[in-house]
DNA sequence: AATCTCCGCAACCGCCGGCAT
DNA sequence: TATGCCGGCGGTTGCGGAGAT
């Protein structure tokens, strides 16, 4: 049973919104913030109850709200994600800023879902669008033909989730989750690695983790049931979790295989995070394996970087300004380097054909203890076709933009190229020894949340 | 011009989860 | 641990405008 109405007050007004009542609640929101919505409407004066006054204020009169005609970006977002998390609206809505739940619900009533049931979702998102999300994202050496590319793409969208591979997701995701965060546990091994010196054997359950999901995407493959509504929970929690940040301007791509950028918020201030999906359109249950899969790779070779003090796969060249805020100092983990500098770019590796795609990873440290600093080398910028964005050699800044084509793009959004843990991390990673199929952005904490649903 | 029908949209309502006590 | 409050979410309703008859 839910709680009582909040709204059966005798003598409150229902229905449609003064201009005078507007003016009201803007007024008071404005110079006392949102909030309270209980004692709200006696504080400003209305005749309303708190929920009628909330709702009018997140889904109209909220500054920055985007109102009007959507664009087909819009719509197809909205049906591809949809067509993956069911009515979940508050998290689609999360994924085009400024646009309000309430709003992409009408839409999607009023014409969305006439159109998706006239023209079926794969005219409606047309081949061609979802083909270029393959081909764009798909690495170079990826030795699959567009032939085989399709049939893949088709076997991935058509395929159903085994409710026994969830399971058993949750239960090694819950494992995980229980083991800790993965930046305290890499906190912990390092920690460990200063007092033991060697510290070559920090237990880690990313190991055994890595070869279960192996063998939950290959069971995956092999779709006998189907509870996709479960799998959709798990993914929609993943996005809900996660808070969008505004869209990167120039994207082309839309949706699930698009970017969502990591310009700032508008109507939030509040943003910290930006998410970025890239992706070929796939099942829910797909999509959460990529991402624990990516995940878990991403924490072995961090843990063999930081606990087997191995030198950087790929070694960057120090760069003499790279400095660490706070004062905890370095640690010293690689001999070759600036004792107080992660090389993250580290994580690159080498492709290895049709078992490895490229992988994008988006590292989200800031609210961890764990600060690590990031270090991307000059030449490796200067390798990157940056879009919508620039690096500057002589002040060694880099603004806004996403490579997209390259392998190779680790930066951060403060223009500055120390990280001092206060903004997201993205990082670009090619080499997948343990999952073989992943290709999406990543944030530890919308798997590690999504571990502890049934 | 009057009436009817359809549709978009704002708003309502019940339920739920998180949190404080 | 139980209870109640608060805010959020998603389903649904109903008003009002536009077009059809």
């Amino acid at each position: 049973m839910g709680r009582a109405p909040c709204c059966n007050g005798q003598g409150l007004k229902k229905g449609s919104w003064t201009t005078q009542e507007d003016q009201k609640l803007v007024a008071y929101i404005t110079q006392n913030g949102e909030g309270g919505w209980r004692t709200l409407p006696q504080k400003a004066g209305l005749l309303r109850c708190g929920k009628s006054c909330r709702l009018r204020w997140t889904n109209y009169l909220k500054p920055g709200i985007k109102r009007g005609n959507f664009s087909h970006e819009e719509e197809e977002t909205i049906v591809r994600l949809h067509s993956v998390i069911g009515n979940k609206w508050s998290t689609i809505a999360k994924q085009l800023p400024r646009r309000t739940d309430n709003e992409i619900k009408n839409h999607w009533h009023a014409r969305l879902r006439r159109l998706v049931a006239e023209m079926g979702i794969d005219h409606f998102l047309t081949g061609t669008n979802i083909e270029s999300h393959v081909a764009e994202y798909d690495i170079e050496n990826n030795a699959e033909t567009e032939e085989s590319r399709k049939k893949k793409l088709k076997a991935i969208e058509s395929e159903g989730s085994v409710s026994t591979s969830f399971h058993l997701l949750n239960e090694e995701a819950s494992k995980f989750k229980a083991s800790g965060t993965p930046a305290s546990l890499i906190a912990q091994q390092i920690e460990e690695s200063k007092s033991t010196e060697e510290g070559s054997s920090v237990s880690s359950p990313t190991t055994i983790t890595t070869n279960l999901l192996n063998m939950v995407a290959t069971n995956l493959n092999s779709p006998t049931s189907n509870s996709l509504g479960s799998n959709k929970t798990i993914f929609s929690k993943s996005l809900e979790v996660s808070t969008t940040s505004g869209s990167n301007a120039n994207s082309t791509v839309s949706e699930l295989g698009a970017i969502i950028g990591n310009s700032s918020d508008v109507g939030s201030p509040h943003s910290e995070y930006s998410v970025q999906v890239v992706s070929t359109p796939a099942s829910s249950s797909a999509r959460l394996l990529n991402k624990m899969a990516s995940k878990f790779a991403l924490m072995n070779r961090l843990k063999a970087m930081l606990c087997d003090k191995k030198q950087p796969i790929v070694s960057g060249t120090s760069i003499d300004d790279c400095t660490r805020s706070g004062s905890d100092g370095g640690t010293g983990l690689f001999e070759d380097s600036k004792p107080d500098c992660f090389h993250f770019d580290g994580v690159l590796g080498t492709c290895r054909g049709e078992t490895c795609n490229q992988l994008d990873l988006a590292i989200e440290l800031d609210h961890h203890d764990q600060a690590l600093p990031v270090e991307v080398t000059d030449d490796q910028r200067e390798r990157a076709k940056i879009k919508d964005g620039t690096f500057d050699k002589e002040s060694r800044s880099f603004s806004n933009g996403i490579d997209l084509e390259e392998q190779v793009s680790v930066l951060n959004n403060t223009g500055s190229n120390s990280y001092d843990g206060s903004s997201p991390v993205e990082v670009m990673v090619t080499d997948l020894e343990a999952a073989n199929n992943w290709r999406d952005y990543i944030y530890f904490d919308e798997f590690l949340d999504a571990a502890s649903l049934d």
